[in-house]
DNA sequence: CGAATCCTGTCAGCAAGCTGACGGGTATGT
DNA sequence: ACATACCCGTCAGCTTGCTGACAGGATTCG
């Protein structure tokens, strides 16, 4: 998943950026709502955390904005605990969710779980696919029960396709996903990972489209 | 489709092989039940044309001992006009039908198309894949009400993977269903059918699994 | 703290698959 | 009967993708 990160102060904002970086996201952080509407436009976000006091402007007016251009990408906004007002005025204007400063870094990776599940269209975090057994909240794959280890890396990978059955994803969109801005892969990374995956969970699980990208297969 | 016959009248064997090469499907013509027995050892029949006399036995008995065997293959029966004690016996040994001879050849091609789309587990022949809508009796594609002209060898393909949603077929196998005895084909023919067929249908409608084989894309 | 292990990206060689082109045989039309 | 068009299998060169190996950095363990 990645995430863009509309954050001033220094000290949270490291906080949250290494949090999600741990979580195996990707995480894009910018201190100003100009470098915001910049990144927004270049990039394809599963999710923004917005604050609201930036030395810009004001987050909420940055969010109707996006939402008024037709942008459905989930918000979070971040406020100080007592800014009722910038809750209501945000989730108004189109925010899904809030949290109030400081917050346990636990219940953000509660909040960006709920909110991505939300986004995928797909609220309930058990998924079959053929014979696996996929826990998306937990991030674990089993066949037969028998757990099948993946690291962070093919688990990101593995979770875009799983979030989105049956649609092809170009290599380019995959390493959009998986990776930062200033942090692109070159050379064949892409294929390297789905080659590792493919070697875990089975050969037929990832189907090539030549030319165009991956998808899962059609296992009926 | 491949299709064993066993027939031991000459004239006869021949208009049905004809008729059934003409319909586009593969088939093998034997005049003995011991070839029978060979043949269906060495290659998968999607279905018997049985006949009932033959110079080395009766097909009641060959049809007894393959379905002892646990060989599900339909079977229709071909039995003179006043056999009926052995179309009787026949349906009861485990035949799908039968014909009296001497029959229309449309007739044949009728009862082909019913017992090809009761084997494949879908009696209806209309199915639809992502865009395109699929008539398995009349043999036709289209995509939005526009028909999308398939030779009889890519029909032949197509109709191999509609009817098995999901299952990769290998090149062996695709290979042993559009080619008869004798008519295999050597180089990478399969390859380029599909390739064909893709061109027609568009690239993300059959999928490659790589060192295995093909299959319906996981269009959903 | 040092050693061992693991993860990840890169590299490069290989290979399976893809596709344009060609020729022979068949079917169709005049 | 001849000309044309089409189908199909083959060929071969190209291409995209796959994967083993390696090295560097991060993590884990004793």
């Amino acid at each position: 998943m990645r995430i863009l990160l509309v954050e001033d102060d220094s000290i949270l904002g490291a906080a949250v950026r290494d949090h999600i970086v741990a979580s195996s996201h990707s995480v894009d952080w910018v201190t100003r709502l100009d470098a915001a509407t910049t990144y927004l436009e270049s990039a394809a976000y599963d999710l923004i955390l917005l604050d609201m006091m930036l030395p810009d402007g004001r987050g909420i007016s940055f969010l109707r904005s996006m939402r008024m251009k037709g942008c459905a990408t989930p918000v979070i906004i971040l406020t100080a605990l007592d800014q009722i007002s910038d809750r209501i005025q945000g989730l108004n204007a189109g925010a899904d969710d809030y949290m109030t400063k400081p917050f346990d870094l636990s219940e953000l990776s509660a909040r960006l779980n709920a909110v991505a599940r939300r986004y995928s269209g797909n609220p309930n975090p058990l998924v079959e696919i053929g014979d696996l057994q996929i826990d998306l909240a937990a991030r674990t794959v089993a066949r037969g029960g028998r757990p099948i280890d993946l690291t962070a890396r093919e688990w990101a990978l593995f979770e875009a396709f799983v979030q989105r059955p049956g649609q092809i994803m170009s290599k380019v969109q995959l390493e959009e996903r998986l990776y930062a801005f200033g942090a692109e892969v070159e050379s064949n990374t892409i294929e390297v990972h789905v080659s590792r995956l493919r070697k875990k969970l089975g050969h037929s699980v990832i189907d090539t489209v030549r030319g165009i990208g991956y998808r899962l297969g059609n296992a009926r």
